[in-house]
DNA sequence: ACCTGAACACCGTTCAAGT
DNA sequence: ACCTGAACACCGTTCAAGT
């Protein structure tokens, strides 16, 4: 529905080549951006190679110059979504609130692109900025007393929860047309409350609750606190 | 490849009534289980509504008479996956012990088919045997102390987990044929291990544990641990 | 009641050319 | 070097029939 050709819009016809030669040249780090954007507003499943294709203008093969399949233009969003992670600097702050730290800039990146969260987490090791925060969180959970072995999973559920916090974000939108999305929380939330309050009476309780969110910010505050209480209170677990 | 017509292997070809009356009838029970097989064999992207026709020698057509579209197919996997919770009775039991043993049930769950883990989360509050989950557990967090709104937030990041546990285990498949599973895990680990050590120290000691899963119950249990401890410990930081 | 058959509007991807 | 065009083997789904 997008793209209708330049040339038919204006009335006069260009040839292909005028059309190739007017658009700016299709580099790797313009189509992932498109392709964010793109997520963004219609969600992850219209980001297709045909579609980026027809926005730029271009034929679908043209993207395969830049990518070998679309599993890199996935590898491609995730490196972009983890370099846009804010790092805190390394301090002399104790361990867990460091830890804290970091988790937190990674929740805020994602959150701002939370239809392609779900391409992050198991693409954290394939990229510097990646591997920098990985490096960061186990530095950490060494210096707290854990084994290797030990801090290589805790690291792995921590940023696990932290990117899981937003794609299971009460409300959290499996549609993205934001009317319907709103038609959608309603409707669960009747459903909820309609239950028989005998046999859930803490769901019909709770429904407004379950289906959305009344204070983002104290949903990541409180997610982030357990998670690194979890793992604080794992020293004396073990 | 699979699925040659009944009739030419025999070598006596039959009317398409005869093959018709031969089979089975089609049911949605039966149209369930056979998506799960094939997950837990191909992995999720193999469950598609032609595919699943064909192994029952029908026309894909057929299962639209048991599903309004391929959504309700995996609104059905999921509700079957949370029925096969086993549930434990209430107890006397301390109500974080009784948690974990409500986690550790769905944990155990999911983990007999990881491939359609994912379809579960979003899916709990839209059958019975999901609300009697979400109930089981607002209930608990509600005879902690916890307010409404913090036992859905808790509840909500507590079955999160369980179940992301699955999806994130370290050397999770995300290919589905063992041996070349193996090789990706190989090579993973590999490039892990040849990181630069003075950049990514941590990460080059740890790409073993990071790669692959050493003892599945251990990471279990630390993962159930933590998320326990981390609500529990809640209650002091609110 | 239950299934079929043809068609539509999409996918990702290969191969062989064009300029 | 960068892009095109046609084709292939897939998708989910609609509509109109068949028995």
């Amino acid at each position: 529905m997008a793209a209708a050709k330049t040339g038919d819009v204006a009335g006069a016809p260009r040839s292909a080549r005028t059309a190739a030669r007017d658009r700016e040249p299709l580099t790797r780090d313009l189509v992932v951006a498109q392709a964010i954007a793109l997520a963004d507003v219609e969600g992850l499943d219209a980001v297709t190679i045909r579609r980026l294709a027809q926005e730029h203008h271009v034929t679908p093969m043209a993207l395969y110059r830049h990518f070998r399949d679309k599993d890199e233009l996935l590898d491609g969003i995730a490196e972009r979504m983890l370099a846009d992670v804010a790092l805190p600097a390394p301090s002399d702050a104790p361990w867990d609130e460091q830890l804290r730290g970091l988790l937190g800039a990674l929740t805020e990146a994602v959150r701002a692109h939370p239809a392609v969260a779900s391409l992050v987490r198991p693409r954290i090791m394939s990229s510097p900025p990646g591997l920098e925060l990985a490096e960061r969180g186990l530095a950490l959970l060494r210096s707290a007393g854990f084994s290797v072995e030990q801090a290589a999973e805790l690291g792995t559920m921590a940023v696990t929860s932290a990117i899981t916090l937003v794609t299971a974000e009460p409300g959290a939108p499996r549609i993205w047309d934001p009317e319907a999305r709103d038609d959608e929380i309603r409707a669960k939330r009747a459903r909820l409350a309609a239950l028989s309050p005998r046999r859930y009476p803490n769901v019909v309780a709770a429904a407004d609750a379950l289906t959305n969110c009344a204070s983002p910010p104290d949903y990541y505050r409180l997610g982030l606190d357990i998670v690194v209480a979890g793992i604080r209170e794992a020293r004396s677990l073990r």
